[in-house]
DNA sequence: CCTACCGATCGGTAGG
DNA sequence: CCTACCGATCGGTAGG
């Protein structure tokens, strides 16, 4: 059997662009059908509706953090690697899985209920382990004795939304990106 | 003559909450009408249409940031106080105009042109003249010899997103924040 | 996978 | 400022 992507896998690809490019509510059945040349009832045949789509590209970026989260968690490394691991982990999702993540983190809030509550939850979930990270740091003495929810936004921020201007500046590979942000974010926090 | 908002003025701001809340293209202008208390159809009376708001917000915010930087910019302040200024500044903005900052980060680019061409102009504009700023700091040999365009993105980013996580968390006062991030970001990017 | 079509809702206008 | 209404487009379904 050749390896192949599924129907389904190719809308949700399609989708991902789209709704990088105009945002979720802008982005009609119609322009998808069109991106990958069927008439827009086709889709239905291979998903549910619309935010099914949003729901699939969401939660599916959420278990790939959830997990690399979690295996870092359980790792012997101490508080600085483990953030060095996050930062560069960060970088890899934002420069390769560019188009899927911006919906990921920036259209989770068109889901509707109970989906909408239920990914919440996961981001919160994900916020607080990163915090208990940076908070085990700061209790061994090597991280600044700052507020950990200010220190968490702020480290966050900083790796969060780098999809939204590699893209477009390229100033050098990701690997290199993550070598100076990871430098930039860790001398910001150490002590 | 009392001072008042004018009607208009009251519409804005009703969108920059919806536009928040939902998004610009999520957001109808049946439901800005009911949150002003009107019909739909009367809130052309004072504006010509929904883009209208989107563009007068983005302006508005772009005109605010540019003014700071260029007072910044013309200053004697050494790079570190500017960079210090500067994250003040988009601190104050993120905390104190909180609703239409989001619409100023996040929807302008459901502007249709020639708004979006000026708009994405000051954008850039403002990141060059950061830059600058930037620059000059490694030059001098205070901040760290990082591909500015990197150091530019990992600071901006840092601050630009505050009002994200800021309204739902509020760990402390905006003094004691601003003080906080200042502190990160700078050790962060001192060499 | 398509044609044909549904009711709902969109931004906006006419006219008073 | 409202009522009444426009054509366009939305997500989605029926039926083959």
């Amino acid at each position: 059997m050749p390896v192949e992507k599924t129907k389904k896998q190719i809308i949700l690809e399609a989708a991902a662009v789209l709704f990088r490019d105009k945002g979720y509510s802008a982005t009609s059945m119609r322009d998808l059908a069109e991106a990958v040349q069927l008439k827009a009832s086709s889709l239905y045949n291979h998903i549910s509706g619309k935010e099914e789509i949003l729901k699939t590209i969401c939660f599916q970026n959420a278990k790939v953090f959830h997990d690399e989260l979690e295996a870092i968690e359980a790792s012997t490394l101490s508080p600085t690697e483990k953030i060095e691991q996050l930062v560069r982990f960060h970088i890899v999702m934002a420069t390769e899985e560019v188009t899927s993540i911006t919906s990921f983190n920036d259209e989770w809030r068109h889901l509707t209920e109970p989906d909408l509550s239920r990914f919440k939850e996961l981001r919160k979930d994900y916020e607080q382990r990163f915090k208990g990270i940076l908070k085990a740091g700061i209790t061994e003495g090597i991280f600044k004795n700052i507020d950990p929810t200010i220190l968490l936004h702020t480290v966050l921020s900083s790796i969060r939304w780098v999809y939204d201007w590699y893209r477009t500046g390229r100033p050098c590979t990701p690997d290199e990106l993550a070598k100076e942000i990871t430098d930039i974010v860790l001398s910001g926090i150490k002590r």
